[in-house]
DNA sequence: GTAGGGTTAG
């Protein structure tokens, strides 16, 4: 019977053929003009009344539109396929691939099982479809044993279907293996090496990547655009430029700009090498750009610490209605910690909640680091907490933002509770370790971590490691271990090492290794500021003005200059930047002004500036920069004039507090009634009410 | 009908 087609919606079926046309041309009527899974269910409803179920032509498309043309309704299409008596392998294939599409590979593998056990005979097509299922589900077990159906069956000479096995052998991490089958194969295509290239990317082997690809140049495969991503990806994370530029030159000229991915790649290769300009002005040329060209961009600008310029894209961003995903979340939160943006991390974590945005490890990790390096470790836990995967470094960041918090002990309370979950701890995981131990003055507890780093998890301590040993020893008083402990250090101790001695020097006012170890930091990097003026207020802080003074003119004759300091305040969600002395800052005038009053308030509290740190600077530096001597003071006072009373006032970027500083924030949170986060390299100071949390200030 | 690709945290 010949059924109209004004039964069916007539959006979506304007041909004037009918429904008893379906066996000349099923194909194209059903496939192409069915939309919506109703057209699907009249289209089903009427072939099983006709009994052209039995068809298997008809069938099969309807299958096929049900579980891979139609989003959504591979339910209906399961429900089709338990209707066929004996399903043929093809009416099999369709469905796993549809479970693929639909991002179930567990459900494919289990329909194949089913499809053994009814002793239905796979095919080709078969095998490259339930090899991408075991991909996906990194089920190296089951792809092994349908390895051996492949060879059972003969199909294992079949260029397809070595190219998914390739592939699920690189996915499931084995990539020794993908390059066996690789190189056993007598012939291969450009898919063959683009699938070996993305085994290498999986397990960031770039340099073979490379290698690989020359190997390709000789052959006469030649090479398309997924190889070219893939190759410049790698290009990116070695540093590259040249063959990055060559590619380049290659997509110019073959006039292969049209392609977003291919161009997004070429932004991220340019932003890893360092030439984040040039990726810039790629970008904006792109005619049209989505979202991983967007976060490609950002993190570029976020890995060259390009912070702002990464905010500021990010906003453009919004302002272009892209919707971001949580990679780009990711970037924007490494900006934010980098610098020090608490209330603008804050409103992304709001945003990142309010998108649904699911807490990925990267993500959730990401957010520790910022509340971590914000100094609001409460935060960073509460995040920890909430996340329903962690890695190690999420445990690692814990740790550390743990430590840099001033909970030493509680950081390695969580090292021990990471041990007993089983997770593995790595180089930077004993790098937090070490650190809590620094900050809490555990000194044994130190040696102890150090030793065992190796000793029980086989891992070499690297100069960082030696460094932060140093900081233990000097830190606990213990400087003449810790010289010796660098004179046995078993490659060359670099500037931080000497520089944490020097700082310890300072602490613990010892001249002599003071001495020496600026001797051996003039000789690494004669023109670091910081050191000789360490080694003066050692002298200072015995007593010794003319070697404090000799110092300083030591410097002046040498010609170096003091490194101005650098510190950046968050207030109301705008970030201000601040160099010492510096009068470019629009509201320079107003903020003298204040740092003058607030001088006068917190003196007249009982605040006086005398250290012997202090006391020099002042007959260094010349009239006009003795307000500005500390640029966090005019931070703070900046702070003072532009918040109400109670508000946080978070201080970043690389200060030092100086003994006078820390006692002037002390006061000024005293008097103004205001916390104070200062962070101070990587250790943070919150003041409130007169005291500061930090237990290892001198 | 079947295979490969770009952005992410310490």
């Amino acid at each position: 019977m010949a059924v109209s087609l004004s039964l069916l919606p007539s959006k979506t079926l304007t041909a004037t053929a009918t429904i008893s046309e379906f066996p000349r041309n099923p194909k194209t009527l059903i496939l192409e003009q069915c939309k919506t899974i109703k057209d699907l269910n009249q289209i089903h409803a009427h072939v099983v009344k006709t009994g052209l179920l039995l068809n298997p032509t008809i069938t099969e498309n309807l299958l096929e539109s049900s579980a891979i043309v139609l989003p959504g309704s591979i339910d209906y299409a399961l429900a089709i396929f338990h209707q066929l008596e004996e399903p043929e392998p093809a009416a099999y294939n369709i469905l796993i691939r549809g479970f693929n599409l639909n991002h179930n590979p567990e459900k494919a593998i289990l329909l194949f099982k089913q499809m053994r056990e009814n002793s239905v005979e796979p095919d080709k097509y078969t095998f490259s479809c339930i090899l991408k299922a075991c991909s996906r589900m990194q089920a190296l077990k089951e792809g092994e044993q349908i390895q051996a159906q492949i060879v059972k069956f003969g199909f294992g000479s079949y260029g397809f279907v070595q190219n998914t096995l390739i592939h699920m052998y690189a996915n499931c991490g084995k990539v020794g293996v993908a390059r066996r089958v690789f190189d056993e194969m007598p012939e291969r295509g450009v898919v063959t090496w683009n699938s070996m290239f993305s085994g290498y990317s999986k397990s960031a082997n770039w340099e073979e990547v490379v290698e690989l690809f020359s190997e390709m140049l000789k052959s006469d495969v030649g090479f398309d655009e997924v190889t070219m991503i893939s190759v410049l990806t790698a290009c990116g994370r070695l540093g590259n430029l040249e063959l990055g530029e060559w590619l380049n030159d290659y997509i110019v000229e073959k006039g292969l700009t049209g392609n977003l991915n291919l161009i997004t790649s070429l932004i991220d290769m340019y932003a890893k090498c360092g030439k984040v300009d040039t990726a810039r002005s790629l970008f904006d040329k792109l005619p049209r750009r989505d979202v991983v060209a967007w976060s490609a961009m950002i993190s570029g600008y976020s890995q060259a610490s390009r912070c702002r310029e990464a905010l500021d894209l990010f906003h453009e961003m919004q302002m272009e209605n892209v919707e971001p995903n949580e990679i780009t979340m990711v970037s924007v939160l490494s900006s934010c910690a980098v610098m020090g943006a608490f209330e603008i991390g804050k409103w992304v974590h709001f945003f990142v909640k309010k998108k649904k945005m699911k807490l990925t490890v990267t993500l959730g990790t990401a957010l520790m680091d910022f509340y971590a390096k914000c100094g609001s470790i409460e935060n960073s836990l509460e995040v920890f907490k909430k996340m329903p995967l962690k890695n190690v470094m999420s445990w690692t960041v814990l740790i550390q933002g743990l430590a840099s918090n001033g909970e030493g002990r509680k950081a390695l309370e969580f090292f021990s509770l990471m041990r007993k979950k089983n997770i593995e701890p790595n180089d930077v995981t004993f790098i937090g370790v070490l650190s809590a131990c620094s900050h809490a003055g555990l000194i044994n507890e130190g040696r102890e971590f150090f030793i065992s780093m190796n000793r029980d998890f086989g891992i070499e301590p690297r100069i960082e490691h030696y460094g932060c040993m140093v900081d233990i020893l000097g830190r606990g008083g213990l400087i003449e271990e810790a010289y010796q402990f660098i004179k046995n250090m078993p490659m060359e101790p670099n500037a931080i090492v000497w520089r944490t001695l020097l700082a310890s020097c300072r602490v613990h006012k010892n001249v002599k290794i003071g001495e020496e170890s600026l001797k051996q930091l003039v000789k690494l990097e004669p023109t670091h500021s910081g050191d000789y003026i360490l080694l003066s207020n050692i002298y200072a802080s015995v007593g010794r003005w003319d070697d404090a003074m000799k110092v300083r003119s030591e410097m002046k004759e040498k010609g170096i200059k003091k490194t101005p300091g650098c510190s950046s305040i968050e207030i109301e969600g705008g970030l201000h930047e601040f160099f010492a002395e510096d009068s470019a800052h629009p509201e320079s005038a107003e903020i003298y002004d204040a740092v003058e009053n607030m001088m006068k308030k917190i003196k007249s509290a009982g605040y006086v500036p005398n250290t012997a740190e202090a006391r020099l600077d002042a007959e260094e530096d010349d009239k006009e920069s003795s307000v500005s001597h500390h640029s966090e003071k005019l931070a703070i006072a900046f702070g003072l004039i532009r918040t109400s009373p109670g508000t946080t006032i978070r201080i970043s970027k690389n200060l030092r507090v100086c003994t006078d500083c820390h006692n002037a924030t002390k006061m000024i949170s005293k008097v103004f009634n205001r916390e104070i986060v200062v962070r101070d390299r990587n250790r943070f100071h919150h003041f409130k009410e007169g005291s500061c949390s930090c237990n290892d200030y001198w």
